[in-house]
DNA sequence: AAAATCATCGGAAACGTTTCCGAAAACGGT
DNA sequence: ACCGTTTTCGGAAACGTTTCCGATGATTTT
C-alpha cells in the first residue's frame, strides 16, 4: 500500500522534484533526454502521481456533480452515459446523485456536490421550486451549472432541452390523421415545465385541426403505471372513453394498455395508445407502442460539452440547445380504416 | 469563488489553526467554549473544511469505485442505488463505471479508478476473464475489493451472490408442475457463471422430476431481446417449438414472446414464457411474465457493507453472502389445465 | 572579449488540512 | 508553597504535488 511518490522518482536519479514535475506535465524547461529518463524510470518504479496531491496544488478537484431525478428508468441512465463520455475522456470522474423526484433531497444533493467541491454541476431538476433561485445564485457567483430538461426557456443559463411542444404537437396529429374522433392527453405533473410543454403542443394540434372542445380531454397523470391504470379505471367508471390516448410516457401508456386490455378492450382496434419518451419496451410491447424518441445519447453529449466549456472559458453568454426527436409509429396507434398512413 | 480557509478563521479568533481543525473535528484537548466559538464564527464566515485538503492530509480519498456491466437496465441501477444508500450516509462518494459488457473496459476503468484512488472497489465482472487475476493480486496486496454477481463461489475474496441455481431450480419445476412437458432453457453466455449456475438449476430439475433427454434442451442464447427473438425464429424454421420457454432474464423472454405471437402462437395457451431477474415490465407486458425477482436493492447494501467493513477495519477472513429471491407466477405461465397453482 | 540571451535545472513556497510534540496554564493534593 | 496532573493550546512537520524565482553554464550577439 506504499505508493511510490515523486520523491522517491527524484532521489532515485539525483534529479529536483521539480524536474520530475516538468517531465510529466510536458513542460518546455527539460532536456528531452532527462524527460524520457525521468519517465523510463518513474514507469519501472511504477509510479503514479498522486491525483489529490496535484487537485490540491491546482485548485481543481477533476470531478464534476449530476443530480438527475432517478436512474432506474433508461432515460436519465443514458443521458448519464452520454455525459460521462464526454467527461471521462477528458480526465473528469463523475459524481452522480438522485433526488428521487424530492425538491428538498435534490437541494441538499446540490449542497453534498459543492461542499465536495465539484469543478461543475449538471441538474436536472425533479420540477420547478424555489431551489432554482439557490442554484442560479450560485451560478451568478460563477460556479458553473448548466442545466438540463425540466427547465423554463426562459431561464438565463446554459441549458440543454428537449421541444416537447414540438413533438408533443406531432404526436397528436399524428392521431388525429389516423381519423382518431376523440383524443385523451394523461399529462404528466402540471408543476413540471415539460408537462406544460406537451400540453400545449397538444392544444395547439386541437387547435389546428378544430377538434371541438367536447372531444378532446386533458387529465393530470404523472410518471407511473399506475397514474396510467388509475386514470383509466376512473374514465371506464364514468363511461368516459375516449378513441385515442396520448400519454405523458411509455410508462404510463404501458398502465394504461393494461388496464384496458383487462377490461376486454384491444388496443388499438378499440382504443389506440400513444407513448412519448421512448423505452427499449415500446417494440417489445404487444402491441408495439407509438411513441416519440428523445436523443437521450445527444443530450447528455451535449450539456456535458457545455458545461466543460463553461468550466475552461469561464462564464460567456448562456447557451440554449433545444433537441429534436423522432416520432415513432408503431402498431398501437395505427387504425385498420385508415389506408395512408404518413 | 474565494475560499475562506481555516487560516481565516484562526486569523478572526486569534487563534492557532490547530484548535480551529480541533474544533471541527472533535478532538478531546479543547475547550468546549473555545470550540464553541469556533464553530459560531466559522458558520458566520461560511467556512468549510477543504475536502481535498483533508483527504491529501488523512491520506483518504472518500472515494469508492463500482464498475458495473451496463446500468441503463434496472438491475444494475438499482443495485447501485443500493450501494450509493450505505455510503453517502458514510460520506463517501462513488465514482460509477460501466464496462458495456467488455472485459478490457472492465479493465481500463478498474484502472483507471485505482489511479484515482479510490478507497474501494466493487466489481460485477462482465464474465471470467484473465481480468479476474490482476483484481486477485490487487485484493491480497491489500486493496479493499468487494466482488459482486458473475463471480465462482469459489473465489477467495468477499462477496455478494445470487443464488442462481437454486431459483432457476425452482422455476423450471414450476413449470413442470405446470404440467408441460417439454421445456426449453434459454440460457445466457456460457462464459457467465451465472449463466451455468441456472443451466445448473434447470437441469437439477429436470433431473429430479425424471423428464427424458428428448423433452428438454439447453440452448445458448445472450442477454438481449433480439437473441430471444433469433432463437424462436429458429426453432420456428426447424419446427422443434417447446410447451415452455425458460429464458436467461426478462428482456430474452420479451423477445422470445413478441417473436411467438407474431407466428400467431399464444403465451401462454400455446407456449408458455418464464423470464428471470423480475423488470417492472413484467408486470405491465401482455401477458405478465412469470419471472424470478432478484432482491437488487439489498444486494447493493450488503455489498457496500462488506466493503465498508473491509475499509475499516482491513482484511479479514473474506465473506460470502448469498441472497434468495422471489418466485413471482403470473399470466405467462400458467396451465388453463391445471388447477392446482402451487 | 564582454555582454546578452537561452536552455536547463534546483530550491522553496504554496495549496489547506491533520497531527505530533511540547509548552503554558490551571488545578488538585500534600 | 511546592509538585505532579490535567487541560488547553500553539508551532511545525507532514501529506504530494505544481510553479515561481533565481542560478548556472552554454551559446549567441555585439
Amino acid at each position: 500500500m506504499k505508493h511510490t511518490t515523486i520523491k522517491d522518482v527524484a532521489k532515485r536519479l539525483n534529479v529536483s522534484i521539480s524536474s520530475v514535475s516538468r517531465a510529466f506535465n510536458d513542460k518546455y524547461d527539460i532536456k528531452k533526454e532527462t524527460k524520457e529518463l525521468i519517465l523510463k524510470t518513474a514507469e519501472e518504479m511504477g509510479y503514479h502521481p498522486n491525483p489529490i496531491a496535484q487537485k490540491l496544488s491546482q485548485k481543481k478537484t477533476f470531478n464534476i456533480g449530476i443530480v438527475v431525478p432517478e436512474f432506474v428508468n433508461e432515460y436519465y441512465s443514458e443521458i448519464i452515459i452520454g455525459i460521462q463520455e464526454v467527461f471521462i475522456s477528458h480526465g473528469y470522474q463523475v459524481l452522480i446523485m438522485q433526488s428521487d423526484e424530492n425538491a428538498d433531497q435534490e437541494l441538499a444533493n446540490v449542497k453534498t456536490l459543492i461542499n465536495n467541491m465539484v469543478d461543475g454541476l449538471i441538474i436536472a431538476p425533479t420540477m420547478e421550486s424555489n431551489n432554482m433561485n439557490f442554484y442560479l445564485k450560485q451560478y451568478q457567483k460563477g460556479y458553473p451549472i448548466v442545466f438540463m430538461g425540466r427547465v423554463e426557456e426562459s431561464l438565463p443559463a446554459s441549458k440543454v432541452l428537449f421541444d416537447n411542444k414540438k413533438w408533443s404537437f406531432f404526436a397528436t396529429e399524428h392521431l388525429i390523421r389516423q381519423q382518431y374522433k376523440k383524443i385523451y392527453h394523461l399529462s404528466g405533473y402540471k408543476n413540471l415545465s415539460v408537462s406544460n410543454d406537451r400540453i400545449q403542443g397538444f392544444l395547439k394540434a386541437m387547435d389546428k385541426h378544430k377538434i371541438p372542445k367536447e372531444n378532446y380531454k386533458v387529465i393530470e397523470g404523472g410518471l407511473m403505471a399506475k397514474h396510467g391504470i388509475a386514470i383509466v379505471e376512473d374514465l371506464i367508471y364514468k363511461n368516459d372513453l375516449p378513441d385515442a390516448f396520448f400519454c405523458f410516457n411509455d410508462l404510463m401508456a404501458f398502465g394504461v394498455i393494461k388496464r384496458l386490455k383487462s377490461n376486454g378492450l384491444r388496443v388499438p382496434e378499440d382504443i389506440a395508445v400513444m407513448g412519448f419518451t421512448e423505452t427499449q419496451m415500446a417494440e417489445l410491447n404487444t402491441p408495439q407502442l407509438s411513441s416519440v424518441k428523445q436523443p437521450t445519447f445527444e443530450m447528455g453529449k451535449k450539456t456535458a460539452e457545455l458545461l466543460l466549456k463553461l468550466i475552461d472559458k469561464g462564464p460567456e453568454q448562456p447557451e440554449t440547445i433545444i433537441l429534436n426527436g423522432e416520432l415513432n409509429i408503431r402498431e398501437s396507434t395505427l387504425n385498420e380504416k385508415v389506408t395512408d398512413n404518413t
